[in-house]
DNA sequence: CTTCGTCCCGTTGACGCCCATGAGTGCCCA
DNA sequence: TGGGCACTCATGGGCGTCAACGGGACGAAG
């Protein structure tokens, strides 16, 4: 498997540590990324985290732009100046900083979910809060006349 | 890692100095960059700095103006004439100058912010304050119709 | 003589690296 | 089919190292 899937819930110990998910990590091992890259995520309060490519696919987009422009330096500022490296020590955990709590509002508990091509950290409830509005939202676009069958599932 | 990533915050002492964070030396010294050249960012209240080579980045933009035009001129001026050298030492640290705390708001603390190529450095509260403001463009961007797919996340 | 800049050293707190524990799970064999 | 064994993984804690920080000593310049 090359993809982030599933979701679970980890513990932050007293130093500040929590384990990321034995799935998760073997994920990036299969894809021979050795460092995690973090991002706070635009319109939730999560962490959008995957390896060096995450940030290589940003930095690709921006080359697209006017450099000198202010979107391009917006874009810059966001996925340089507003990311962070996590470093996993030997068994497979990260270290919690200001950095991650302040954007996610996370305390004691981290729900990891994977996303595909990269995964989250979520505070557990507004994680939970968050899926559920976005199952509202689907539920209501399948109800509608005239939308695709996306999520009309196997009936 | 070759590029300039993420942010933090160091304390200015008593005699001026303030630590360069050692992930940033770590760039520089990968790079074969010896010497600091910090420039007054244009639009915002903070320094560019980087090795010599961040010279190049304000020359390649120069190019592009017409070079009979007081705005080339102008440019030129900021560049070349508006630098300064920042000097590591034994333990790397840099000494804050006027020159440096005039264009920023400089006090007691440094934000050193990632920028790719790059870093800045920041009065702590107006970076804050700018990051929230790129945030937002961002957000908007994202939201209108028609345009690309920066940020959606990577799918 | 004073002041400023540079070099050097000591302290402290955070972080990386190591090992121990314990719960849960799958597997094997009786 | 049930019991037990081995393994994996999340979690806790000890300890050494290093980076950030503070301050003193020395030398050059005013």
């Amino acid at each position: 498997m090359d993809r982030f899937l599933s979701s679970a819930v980890n513990r932050i110990d007293q130093k500040g540590r929590v384990s990321v998910p034995a799935h998760f990590r073997a994920v990036l091992a299969k894809r021979g990324e050795g460092e995690l890259y973090a991002l706070r995520a635009l319109d939730m309060p999560a962490l959008d985290v995957g390896g060096l490519d995450l940030l290589d696919r940003y930095e690709q987009r921006i080359a697209q732009e006017d450099p000198f422009a202010q979107t391009a330096d917006d874009m810059s500022f966001f996925c340089h100046g507003d990311g962070a490296f996590l470093k996993l020590d030997g068994d497979g955990r990260i270290t919690m900083t200001d950095f991650m709590r302040e954007h996610t509002g996370i305390e004691g508990e981290v729900a990891f979910v994977g996303r595909g091509p990269f995964f989250q950290m979520w505070e557990p409830r507004r994680f939970q809060a968050y899926r559920e509005e976005a199952r509202a939202r689907l539920s209501r676009l399948r109800n509608q006349p005239g939308t695709t069958a996306f999520i009309r599932g196997p009936e």
